[in-house]
DNA sequence: CTCCTGTGACTACGTATGTAGTAATGTTCT
DNA sequence: AGAACATTACTACATACGTAGTCACAGGAG
């Protein structure tokens, strides 16, 4: 599943990424026009990172004509979760249920914020339990199939 | 609160920090003790780094007779926290709570796991609303089990 | 056709990071 | 005391990152 779990993207090529997955089949000039409007940078700088993004195989480019046009290689989803990823090795060892119980003990969340994250884990409970029910009663069901 | 923010600690120095945080005023030669057995590193690569880390003022020194003796001057939390910030900033665009639901939507936990979290969110919650009885939002849940 | 602008390729450079070596000085064992 | 070891200070160095400059070419304005 992480074809590429060692990509490593950093801060300011995050803000290029983001441009860049506005929309198919840019060229330089449209994702910089984006990435510029929000945070102040010179386009050279934003052409390098978009050139090592290129490197990272993070963003793909071909040739249209005349025109290089670029792509995003990877999703924004992909993204996140190889950093969640490394996050949670770094400070909970990998542990996701650590990380989890620490910003449930320790951070400030609203009473809603609360609720809301019960209930989503109850419907992820409800989904797992389902799921190893069929399994552990060793029913013949179809095979276990992730519902995404 | 959050006295450093801008307190930066790298993948490396956090395995330091790691020993660190096993005692108060321990010796260079302790803490590399307890962090070479984690990681195959030499002796001068602890050293530098917990020397950066005094830098950073992460660590502190002082002098005892002839030892020097460090100690964590930010607790573990407080990193934590300061970390999870700046992640969440990055790409939940500061929203704690959806880098949390991203977790518990997207990666992989055990029933035994969630409901272990269900429990913690539920004593949270009771105390919080305990605390704040006016602000009742969201629904009960019907499926609530006893804490064990 | 010539000149300007946009663009890609390559280069530059200071700071951070991971890793570790040398010099000097303090401590301990025999 | 002298050898051997521990410890701090300082130095080294490759790679990554953020930022941006130079060179050369390609296509449009006049």
């Amino acid at each position: 599943m992480n074809q590429r779990s060692e990509l490593q993207i950093t801060d300011a090529e995050w803000e290029v990424m983001l441009s860049v997955w506005q929309a198919e089949d840019q060229t330089a000039g449209e994702i910089i026009a984006r990435t510029e409007r929000l945070r102040d940078r010179s386009h050279r700088t934003i052409r390098t990172l978009l050139a090592r993004l290129v490197e990272k195989r993070a963003v793909d480019v071909h040739i249209d004509g005349s025109r290089h046009l670029y792509r995003a290689a990877v999703t924004r989803n992909e993204c996140v979760r190889s950093a969640a990823h490394s996050f949670s090795e770094r400070f909970f060892a990998g542990n996701l249920q650590s990380l989890l119980m620490h910003f449930v003990e320790n951070e400030t969340l609203s009473s809603e914020e609360l609720e809301e994250l019960r209930q989503t884990l109850d419907e992820r409970l409800a989904k797992q339990s389902q799921t190893k029910a069929s399994q552990s009663t060793g029913k013949p069901t179809s095979r276990r199939r992730k519902t995404q």
